[in-house]
RNA sequence: GCGCCCGUAGCUCAAUUGGAUAGAGCAUCGGCCUUCGAAGCCGAGGGUUGCAGGUUCGAGUCCUGCCGGGCGCGCCA
């Protein structure tokens, strides 16, 4: 409808420059065939009918002519058109398009003629977008911030292909380096607990109970195979005192972790190190699964490291001359492209960076082609898109390569969780964090699913669980999900009342629907593709939280002041279409954000 | 100190990305259930969009400077 519009204004200014009444500006209207440039939106006042366009506004200055004598020959020059009721020049110089209501009643047939592709549309013409989201490092189980993260992530890619995109998405996996190493070393040292070892057990490794959990499965699975003494002969290191309590503790767990590979040897180190990892992504893939938030690809780090592709970029940044040494470590000139310092990439113990294999990451995105690709970051991050873009300007600028290389970083704020109007103090040193399968189990999986994108996720988000837990008209969830289970139940009772819905008789019939409540349900229902597509290309999928909100409060206020069970079989057919029409796109939009629609709740 | 983000009704947030008279939900107050689900509806009050300038037909939105808040600033990930 909206395009359509779009398309008449385009048609209507071209008539007037082909016949000299308006200047062509130039590179505007190169893309003439560019519908999408012609700004129209919906009213916000409806007495200003049901889309208006400012486009004379801007006009006005190129053609050096008044607004509305413009607008006055664009109108007498528009195509006539039968979904048009009325155009009128408004205010400054808009000019406003009044629909029939017939146009908006014609969108019950299309809805009901394809109902769980309304909304979709071709727009992303088989683009490959690769989305990348929570890569939360496997050394924990997720927390609420990753939740955000996910649900986030799942509701764009998940909008993005309704609107045609191809959508690959990724998690990428940090199952090398020292995080990793700790993790082995905190199983292993737990392990050895249980085994009847007396161990001190560091601060700074993983305190967590689940470290328990996978240290008695190794030794329930193993016995004491892996089993060793923290004796000095064997290389434990010995605590002793020191001025720097912080760095001293950080030596200590690398000491540690040499013990642990010296006395395990590498295959007995890896295999604790493997089944840590195993554990952890499985918990974290079950856990997102009960959240509805899958991926086509779990890519890990470690096989970057393997195949060379951390080296392979290094060396092609060092032969492109950005790389240099300086206190026995490799740094990346990032600066040179406008990062606030350069960054190290192998440290002067000769280990490459988590910035080193994040560049080969991308190279290896970039390698794989895809037309988008883009990375759904936490806001603490914000730190790290400079230098990865840095590093792939710096490994693409010879333009060899036309392709995208320069990822599209959209960054996720934290999420505080509030209980009892308190704020949830939460801290990840302490491991004191309320993880996402908590709040699952808390509020369920819908509630927090809706949540999280609720709110622009560049905003900080107050969770309030005890809303999310309620089950009352405040709570968002169970408002939208309340007006799907009253469509479901109207379609219930007909059977009892010996009644029926003509499906195909209803079309022939929609004139009926004339009350203020019809018109304002159906014109709201019209605009739920405008949304999709807008929410999908602007990256933003609380407007489709927002617009169902609105929809369901549209079909509540009809509900109330309506009968829709009524003797009249035409007004009943037309009526329960409108609600049938409205339930389908409350259930395909709530499938995008990973919301349940119940019929009965 | 430097960089990025933010500041909108008492609270939590929108605002078609520069458009017309800044809107919702909570909360407050007043109405509506013997009738399709009251997990609902109808109505009322509530604003100098942090402050001061600037850009233009037009600014919550853009630019500058203050004030206030968050995050980042590691050879961690």
């Amino acid at each position: 409808m909206k395009k359509y519009l779009q398309n008449l204004l385009q048609q209507t200014l071209s008539t007037l420059r082909e016949n000299g009444e308006l200047p062509s500006p130039g590179h505007l209207s190169e893309h003439s065939g560019d519908t999408s440039q012609i700004p129209l939106e919906r009213t916000r006042n409806p007495d200003h009918g049901d889309f208006a366009t400012p486009v004379c506004l801007t006009l006005a200055k190129t053609a050096r002519r008044k607004p509305r004598e413009i607008a006055e020959q664009v109108v007498a020059n528009l195509p006539a058109s039968n979904l048009i009721e009325r155009v009128e020049i408004a205010g400054p110089g808009f000019i406003n398009f009044h629909i029939r209501d017939d146009a908006f009643r014609d969108q019950i047939r299309q809805i009901l003629a394809a109902p769980d592709s309304y909304g979709n549309s071709g727009i992303g013409a088989g683009q490959r977008v690769q989305i990348e989201y929570v890569s939360a490092n496997p050394t924990g189980p997720l927390h609420v911030g990753h939740g955000r993260g996910a649900a986030y992530g799942a509701a764009l890619a998940a909008l993005l292909t309704a609107i045609g995109f191809n959508v690959h998405r990724e998690y990428y996996v940090n199952d090398a380096g020292r995080q990793m190493d700790i993790l082995a070393l905190s199983v292993w040292l737990r392990y050895l607990d249980l085994c009847g070892e007396t161990v001190s057990f560091p601060a700074k490794a993983y305190q967590g109970d689940y470290i328990w959990d996978i240290a008695a499965t190794l030794n329930r699975e193993h016995g004491e195979k892996y089993r060793a003494a923290p004796t000095q002969e064997a290389g434990f290191p010995t605590v002793s005192e020191d001025k720097d309590p912080a760095a001293y503790s950080e030596k200590y767990l690398d000491a540690l972790i040499a013990w642990a590979k010296n006395v395990l040897g590498e295959s007995g180190f890896d295999f604790v190190h493997g089944l840590g990892l195993g554990a952890l992504l499985d918990d974290i893939r079950g856990d997102l699964e009960q959240f509805g938030v899958v991926f086509e690809e779990w890519f890990s780090e470690r096989s970057l490291v393997d195949s060379g592709a951390v080296e392979d970029v290094l060396a092609r940044l060092r032969n492109n001359g950005y790389l240099y040494e300086k206190d026995g470590a490799w740094w990346f000139r990032s600066t040179d492209f406008g990062d606030e310092k350069d960054r190290v990439v192998i440290r002067d113990n000769g280990l490459a960076t988590y910035f080193a294999s994040d560049i080969a990451y991308h190279a290896n995105k970039k390698a794989r082609n895809f037309d988008r690709i883009i990375d759904i970051w936490g806001a603490d991050h914000h730190g790290y898109i400079a230098r990865v873009k840095a590093a792939m300007e710096a490994l693409y600028q010879d333009g060899s390569d036309k392709g995208p290389s320069n990822p599209i970083v959209l960054l996720v704020q934290f999420a505080n969780l509030y209980r009892g109007g308190e704020l949830v103090q939460m801290s990840t040193r302490s491991g004191d964090f309320v993880t996402l399968r908590e709040l699952r189990k808390d509020v369920g999986a819908d509630a927090a699913r809706f949540f999280y994108v609720m709110r622009r996720s560049d905003q900080h988000l107050d969770f309030d669980l005890d809303l999310a837990k309620s089950r009352t008209a405040d709570n968002p969830v169970y408002y939208v999900q309340y007006a799907h289970a009253r469509v479901c139940s109207l379609m219930e009772k007909l059977d009892g009342r010996a009644l029926d819905w003509d499906a195909t008789a209803s079309l022939s019939g929609l004139d009926r629907l004339i009350e203020s409540q019809e018109l304002k349900l159906l014109r709201t229902l019209s605009r739920y593709p405008e949304v999709v597509e807008s929410a999908a290309l602007a990256y933003e999928p609380h407007q489709l939280a927002f617009f169902l909100r609105e929809l369901a409060t549209d079909f509540h206020a009809y509900y109330n002041a309506y009968t829709f069970l009524v003797d009249d079989a035409t007004l009943r057919n037309a009526r329960l279409a409108l609600a049938m029409a409205t339930r389908h796109v409350l259930k395909n939009g709530l499938a995008f954000l990973g919301v349940s629609a119940p019929e009965s709740m």
